[in-house]
This record gives structure tokens, C-alpha cells and sequence, in this order.
DNA sequence: GTCTATAACGAGATAGAC
DNA sequence: GTCTATCTCGTTATAGAC
């Protein structure tokens, strides 16, 4: 089902699965075309041919995985009519990263952002702003009907609910389980949602 | 001035500092023994006479920084007294790190964690921990005078505060300024303080 | 305590056969 | 489209002179 994939499709969605999931795990830095041959039992050689060099493979990467959120964020615009269980719906979208033992691409190549080829960091910048974006939406939404509550500007809120969740997923990741994410998520949910029930 | 360092305390203290820069910026997986002795003009080998290797570098690494952002939260408790005061303080020390545009050391570790050695993996979460106690207790002061507010428990609302400062130094990186982290955490203080200005 | 020299290994990448 | 073989480079680390 994937868009517009040069050559084989099924060789290069593997690729960029395994490649995705060893960055998320350790980092764009700290995994090798190596590791990604080994797990599909293909030559280092195999994978030059799908993605010419590492750079390049990152940056298919990046910009798969900013697919895929955005397109996440249309449906939920799409199937959510609340402004409090839209940022749920968003929430979810986090807990099943870590719920995998992953952190969320964007943010692991936030922190190597220096390291990074210049197409990465353009990418990584898109995603970033994208959330923001949408989540400034959401705010507005929810302040206008009663729903949520913003302790500061619509745009600063966002920047926390961005900052609140990746951060959460990385003061996560050396306790092995979704509980610290769960507890920081539940704290920063309480104090933007008005009235309802936490999830 | 410091406290218990093997050999020449003058050389050593240097390869930590140039060291915990360049982990702060580019990652511990992202930094050679290479880049530290060309900003020192010394030889790889005389690394290796300091600290046997990377893994034992990485670990005084993070044990010096420890102890330094543990004794600076000494030092808040002994010279502020109000808990929004403190939380301020505290904010400070975060951002006196971004202004340099580097990352925290334990949140750019806990990014990548499990490629680290065991030894700096424990500090790492001795770190969050030891933030987590320090921020709780000035939450619990904060709600008893009633100049703080909690959104929700307050071991809850501690995490969030960590995870959200550290997710704001996060999702700055990729714009090289403060903007985006003040941005963030003027909404992050706001969700706690009950009444006075914002810093 | 610092150096040069080098070992031993793994990385990204390419050539060319099949 | 995939392979084996190889190249080149950078990495961590060690030996041994000064």
C-alpha cells in the first residue's frame, strides 16, 4: 500500500522498518547498515542499492514517519469531535511508541540534531511544527467551547504539550515501562482539560 | 578546587569538560576520543592514561555532573526560600545549559540509553530520581503555603516538570535558540504557580 | 605524564559477478 | 535485485620510548 517507492517496495518498506525501529531504540548514530542487513538476512551491499547512503536512508525515514504522524493527526480531525479527547486520541499516538520500547524518531534525532545530514534536521523541524500547529488548533477549539483551559498563550501551551510528551518519553526510557510516561502525561492532561475524565 | 581526582586533577578536570561538552552536543555515541584530544592538542593515548576507556570516561562524566546539579539544588534550598523562587532557580540551571546550546548530559544519556555501559545507565536514572525528590519536596511546600498548585499528585506533577523541562531543552535543540524552550516552560510554571510573576 | 606508532576492529561505501 | 570481495576510513585501545 505505500506511495511512491522506487524498485521493489516490499524489500525497501523492510529496510526502512528495521532501520526505523534501531533508530528509535538507539539512535540514528548508534545503529549501522550491519545491523539492519543482519535482521533481514540481507548484504550491507542489498541495502546501498535501495538507499544509496546513510544519509539518504535517514532521510526516507524521517520523512515516512512524518508522513504517517500527519496523516494520524487528519484522522483523528477526521473521527474525534472533542477537544479533550482529541488530545487523547494524540496521547495515544505516544503511548504506543513507548509502549514498544522506542522513542519517537523525531525526538531521538532531536537530541543528534548536530550530527545530522541537513535533510534530517529540515524534517525533524517539519515535524516539530506540524504538532505544534495542530495542537494549537485543538487548544482553540477546546478554550472556545469550555473543554480546556490554557495556563498561558494557545502557541506556549502547544510548545508544552509538545515538550511535556516527547520529554516524557525520553525520562521514560531508562525505567524499561510506560508508568513515569503515564504519571507526567496524566499531570500535564490535568492541567489543560477542564472538567472530564483522565484517561 | 576538585574534590577527588586520580593522578593530575589539572589534566583530568579538562578532558572532562571537553568531553562532557561534546556529549552534551552530539551524544555519547557521536563524540571520540579523537575530538577530545584535538581540543586539548593532546594524544589519544594520554586519554587512555586518564580514563582506561570510553565507557569509564562516560562514567565520571556523568558522576561529576551529578554531583554538581545535586549540590546546586543544595544551594537553592539553602539560599531561596519561597517554592516559586525555587522552581524558578531551578529553571535557571536548565537554562543556563540551553544558552550554551547544549543539551542536559542525563537527558541526551537517557536518549542513548540502552547503548550505554551499565554503569552510566544507573546514573542516568539516579539522576531522574534524584530530581523527582528534590521537585516533590518544593511541590509539597509550594501547596502547603499555597503559592504553588498541583494538577495532579504530586509525584505526578514532579515528573511532569522534569519530563517537561527536559523535553523543552528537547524540541529546542532543532531551532538554536531559547525561544522555543521558554516558550514552553512559561506554560509548563504557569500550570503550577498559583499567583506571582513569571520569570 | 605525554608521546609515536600501530594493532584490531567496525563503519560506510563501491566494483563487478551472477 | 542480490551477492562476495574489497577499499578506505575512523574508532577504541595498547606497546613501548622519552
Amino acid at each position: 500500500m505505500a506511495r511512491g517507492e522506487r524498485s521493489d517496495p516490499g524489500t525497501a518498506a523492510k529496510i526502512l522498518d528495521s532501520a526505523e525501529r534501531l533508530v528509535q531504540v538507539r539512535g540514528f548514530n548508534a545503529f549501522s547498515y550491519a545491523d539492519v542487513a543482519a535482521e533481514l538476512h540481507l548484504s550491507k551491499a542489498s541495502l546501498h542499492y535501495h538507499f544509496a547512503g546513510k544519509a539518504e536512508l535517514g532521510e526516507a525515514l524521517v520523512l515516512r514517519y512524518c508522513d504517517r504522524f500527519l496523516a494520524a493527526l487528519v484522522e483523528i480531525d477526521r473521527t474525534v469531535r472533542g477537544a479533550p479527547s482529541k488530545l487523547d486520541a494524540y496521547v495515544d499516538l505516544y503511548s504506543g511508541v513507548i509502549a514498544d520500547q522506542r522513542m519517537c524518531l523525531c525526538g531521538m534525532l532531536a537530541a543528534e540534531y548536530p550530527t545530522l545530514p541537513e535533510p534530517m534536521q529540515a524534517a525533524v523541524r517539519a515535524f516539530i511544527d506540524a504538532n505544534e500547529v495542530w495542537l494549537s488548533a485543538v487548544i482553540e477549539q477546546g478554550v472556545r467551547d469550555g473543554s480546556l483551559r490554557r495556563p498561558d498563550s494557545v502557541p506556549d501551551t502547544a510548545a508544552m504539550l509538545v515538550a511535556g510528551l516527547e520529554g516524557a518519553m525520553l525520562v521514560a526510557r531508562p525505567y524499561g515501562d510506560v508508568t513515569r510516561f503515564r504519571a507526567a502525561v496524566s499531570a500535564l492532561l490535568a492541567s489543560v482539560v477542564v472538567a472530564g475524565p483522565r484517561v
